[in-house]
DNA sequence: GCCAACGTTGGC
DNA sequence: GCCAACGTTGGC
């Protein structure tokens, strides 16, 4: 089993959101690492910290579960969504997404700000300078390390 | 709102 | 294949 961090903007889709439906298709993926980490590595059974970006407390906020592995991404042949790409061939689908389950909020927001100069946490790919991808592996130690701070 | 970092596009 | 221009992400 795997760890993963996954990031969404609390204003398009918080832990509440997460939290009131339950599951969701993480969808609106369109950076091609990204993909290829939910086709050839999430798999069912993976656990995911929840993370709020571009808002006021950047920061782990709950725990998901990963339900199941890359399906395609409804959005991109969904011409009034924001995350359509039309140059996707239907028969052959660019974008991936994969379902996820809530789990818990954490008691408290785990900030950007506490993980960085966190000792054990220099390897972590979200502290990478310049790292703009959404989703990020985690080892089972860093998971650890974050958890043992809540 | 600013800006650094990085990805993508497209001309050549 | 190179690279400049442009778009996006995301912290601050």
């Amino acid at each position: 089993m795997a760890y993963w961090l996954m990031k969404s903007e609390p204003g398009t889709y918080s832990i509440d959101d997460l939290e009131r439906e339950r599951s969701t298709g993480w969808d609106g993926v369109r950076n091609y690492q990204v993909r290829n980490m939910m086709r050839d590595e999430m798999r069912k059974g993976d656990q995911a910290f929840f993370y709020h970006s571009s808002c006021a407390e950047p920061g782990v906020v709950g725990i998901m579960t990963v339900r199941g592995g890359g399906r395609p991404d409804p959005a991109q042949f969904d011409p009034e969504s924001p995350y359509c790409d039309p140059k996707s061939d239907p028969d052959n689908p660019t974008w991936l997404l994969v379902e996820v389950a809530f789990k818990r909020k954490l008691s408290r927001t785990i900030t950007l700000a506490e993980l960085r100069g966190q000792p054990g946490l220099d390897d972590f790919q979200l502290l990478r300078r310049g790292n703009r991808l959404s989703v990020v592996p985690v080892t089972p130690a860093q998971w650890e390390l974050i958890l043992s701070l809540e």
